[in-house]
DNA sequence: TTATTAATTGTACCAGTGACAATTAATAAA
DNA sequence: TTTATTAATTGTCACTGGTACAATTAATAA
């Protein structure tokens, strides 16, 4: 077989940015490097691209031995290649985010990497460019959803429209009249109310909603959201 | 120096589409390919990765020794990493797109390279997976100039508002009211009308416009468009 | 002078948004 | 049992921006 003679060859990663929601805060998943240089340290979750896989398989391969999941939204962020960004060897990184509804990952497997959830503003330092990643990300994830409806895959199965707005106010850094986000959120015909509330943060107490599974997916199509 | 052992390489490449607008029409850029596999077929414009080079500087190279410009607007499109898409040997390809002002590249570069102006509605088969990455482009370009005055780009220093419209409708396959759309665009701040009319199109003629190049600038900070 | 044509401006209605007030549903305190 | 409290939800209203479509304008050519 032929080859392109004389053209250099690199090794290509993958890195991902993952974001969930607890206590109405938004965090990332972050892992103990377990290899050489930097072990210990701080990092995103990656692994390289095999010979059989693309950058998304490989990607969907790397989250799967995280946190047990698969089917998880996940999104081509930013290419990384920096000739020096990995003092070892060049190494271009494929960039992605994904969305996880944070109740769902398997402890064990978070235990094995040493990972651990990080409040979005209180991450430690991170290696190589991992921490200009991290701020792509939060760009990116608030411009996405402004348009689309993909904060919903942060949360769980049962949620309020109180919880609802915090993730997006999280989201987009801002606060929100709770009268009009409400209405909007309702209006979108994306929710379908339960009968249960939730009354552990008001007397009134909050009802439960969940998600319009076949308006989530034709939202898909369409475009601009709130 | 360590290296990651066992760990496969690949090349990595560049590949731009090239987007311009000229005589009411979308194109594109096409180059007969110069070297094997699949020689003499139409291609995108594109190169490998040097060794002392970014992916993003990679494409800019690619661009100036096409075009002789510099400074295009240039924006990540995707990666393409299929392990067989290149027969040769795994090439992991970063897409790209470009705006360019049609009437601007050096006719001598592109003489050189064999390279033609395809109106978008009229392409050839392509190599590779060269077409499905023109449709993600165009897919692509079309939502970002909904947000983003991006489209400016490839207009001429000196255009009309029908122009304008024109170049609109091709990019989003639709038709506009006439007087809406030359509100709303003299509305944004945008442009600056001039003296000068063009009337090589309708007996009234229409005001030539350029660009305000401080709103312009402003305007990439802030988001939502038309 | 008039007809023609594309460019531009005018008008009126509708929908969505945001600020803010009012009401409701529950609990806990009096 | 009543009342106070609090968060959730609904109401109101003015304002803005979009859209459809009609009217006007500025030039040319018949």
């Amino acid at each position: 077989m032929k080859e392109y003679v004389n053209q250099p060859h690199y090794l290509v990663a993958v890195d991902c940015i993952v974001f969930g929601f607890d206590d109405g805060q938004l965090k990332i998943l972050l892992v103990k490097r377990g290899l050489e240089p930097e072990i210990n340290k701080w990092s995103l979750m990656g692994g390289f691209v095999g010979a059989e896989e693309t950058p998304d398989e490989a990607a969907n391969r790397v989250l799967k031995k995280l946190t047990g999941l698969e089917g998880v939204y996940l999104e081509l962020l930013n290419i990384y290649g920096e000739p020096d960004r990995d003092p070892i060897e060049r190494t271009l990184s494929v960039g992605y985010f994904a969305l996880i509804d944070i109740h769902k990952y398997e402890t064990q497997l978070i235990d094995n990497y040493h990972a651990e959830w990080f409040p979005i503003n209180e991450l430690p330092k991170l290696i190589f460019d991992h921490n200009r990643m991290v701020a792509e990300a939060r760009k990116k994830l608030k411009f996405k959803a402004s348009l689309h409806p993909i904060l919903f895959e942060m949360l769980p199965k049962k949620f309020t429209i109180p919880q609802l707005q915090m993730l997006f106010e999280q989201v987009n850094d801002t606060k929100m009249d709770t009268g009009n986000f409400s209405r909007k959120i309702t209006s979108t015909g994306l929710l379908i109310r339960l009968e249960e509330k939730d009354k552990s943060s008001s007397k009134k107490g909050a009802y439960y909603f969940k998600l319009n599974k076949k308006s989530y997916a034709e939202s898909f199509n369409n475009l601009l959201f709130l």
